[in-house]
DNA sequence: TTCTTATGCATAAATTTCTTATGTATATTT
DNA sequence: AAATATACATAAGAAATTTATGCATAAGAA
């Protein structure tokens, strides 16, 4: 007489989304691009602005993000005004008259890149 | 009685292409697409190629270029045939079977993250 | 009520991936 | 004879991330 024994594994398997990787140097244009639509967003806001409209595909780390965020502060292309809310801080970066002109050269560069890559890439004679 | 004096300046203006700021990250993909289309070449050939396709705008630097051809040899992803060319040494690299499979991959990443940015960068709703 | 998750900021260390600088050597063009 | 092109290589430095922490409050679940 056997006795029979059932084991049953219930195993969960995580679905990274293969946190897509940022192409390093892309991240600022993202942020100004951000801005430039919004007029003005916090840098939370910004990490969940950018998931949603990538269905989870791009996550802003907030380790890249803050410190981006302080050196476009820095140079003179955001300005922040710091709110309270809810009894948590919150910090609202928009772009300045300077980080409008550098929005728009960001983004001809990178459609510029963009292109390269393409004929690069999507070319059979290359 | 006034002396006229006239100065001529010759002043040679030299336009850098501004050396297209290769976005970290797709230095791999680019190399790997060449060997798929070409199935064989030497670090040289693919500077002199991307710059031709590129029109100048994307130079891929030797101290960027040849780490990264080694990189890839150590992953597995190429293989590497010495030759002697005039006297002078040639390292032609093509795709191992891995090498190939691994090209599809980034070039699908390198789609995706194209499709991420234009849908980021592009839209108004953003 | 307590624990976890979400919200909101921040920084430091490590890693990746380039640029810049330098080096060697031969061939070709000026 | 000197400069440029071909062909490789590596090291130091810079830039932009990831990963790992940390702190604090609010909201939701157990």
């Amino acid at each position: 007489m056997h006795k029979k024994i059932m084991y049953i594994f219930v195993v969960q398997i995580e679905v990274l989304m293969s946190n897509s990787k940022l192409y390093k140097g892309s991240l600022n244009t993202i942020i100004l691009k951000l801005l430039q639509v919004h007029h003005k967003m916090y840098g939370y806001e910004i990490t969940q602005k950018v998931k949603a409209i990538t269905n989870g595909e791009l996550n802003i780390t907030e380790g890249a993000l803050y410190p981006a965020l302080h050196k476009l502060e820095a140079e003179g292309l955001l300005e922040v005004e710091v709110t309270k809310v809810d009894n948590r801080l919150r910090k609202y970066y928009k772009l300045t008259s300077m980080g409008n002109r550098e929005t728009v050269n960001k983004l001809t560069e990178l459609a510029e890149y963009i292109k390269t890559m393409q004929v690069l890439v999507n070319s059979k004679l290359a």
